[in-house]
DNA sequence: CTGTATCCAACGGGATACTG
DNA sequence: CAGTATCCCGTTGGATACAG
């Protein structure tokens, strides 16, 4: 079950890949930045706010969420049923990470595009030998 | 060539989305750390120190970085030739991004680790019901 | 509503061999 | 040394369809 993409041994050479395992695999960040923003919502509000998320994926991930306890469900035994999701105080932990990436993005975003372009501008010069030709 | 998975009409629902899919996806937080540490490095000794990559995927993973303006490839035509990495002042822009991280690590990872445990004992008791059964 | 079960396609990434 | 070229397999995740 996912189990940790083995850092065995790596976790010396770089001590935040654990870190990055939990916060930043797929999907988690739109789903934890949804419950950030809004206390509390159920499985229908959250799908339409990820938006292009399926429910069969959202539950995996809300599933890991809750395993690593940065995601409280809470089933309410009612018909229909009504299930809630919110954030933990563990997730609510992680505002100062995402802040901090909110600041550098609003900082520093435009550069890597201005990079990305200066990069995809100057490809087919004559420099190009230094890398091997494609194609 | 990736080109960003599509986060068309959520980076506002998900301001960080954008900064994620650039910092962290895969393999580029280890090598974005082994530059940091070290000042510059030569494309072996990078596969050295990340340890369980292939050079296929570390070549693919420093040409993303290198478009992105976060490394600076040096190409020396000497026999052999000789390639050395840098990271960036962009890339070095992170460091307090890094440094949010290693702080939540040292003081949540364990809770993060104990609510695996608990949640993982806790599997099988009475409350299964609000989970469907699989088998 | 809140999911689960299946089938399937796409992609990342490992192994291996080879070039300049 | 610093990659590139192939082949190929496992996992992720989309599309449905269906259940409690």
């Amino acid at each position: 079950m996912i189990e940790n993409t083995k850092w065995t041994g790596q976790e010396a050479a770089c001590p935040i890949a654990p870190v990055v395992d939990i916060v930043f695999s797929r999907w988690t960040t739109p789903i934890l930045w949804a419950l950030h923003q809004h206390g509390r919502l159920r499985f229908v509000e959250l799908e339409r706010r990820v938006a292009t998320i399926t429910p069969k994926v959202l539950t995996q991930r809300l599933r890991q969420l809750e395993r690593d306890g940065l995601v409280l469900r809470t089933y309410h035994p009612e018909v229909p049923p009504r299930v809630e999701y919110e954030i933990t105080e563990l997730g609510r932990s992680l505002a100062p990470v995402f802040a901090t990436l909110t600041e550098w993005g609003a900082a520093h975003l435009h550069e890597v595009e201005r990079a990305r372009r200066d990069h995809d501008d100057a490809r087919e010069p004559l420099d190009q030998r230094t890398y091997a030709r494609r194609s």
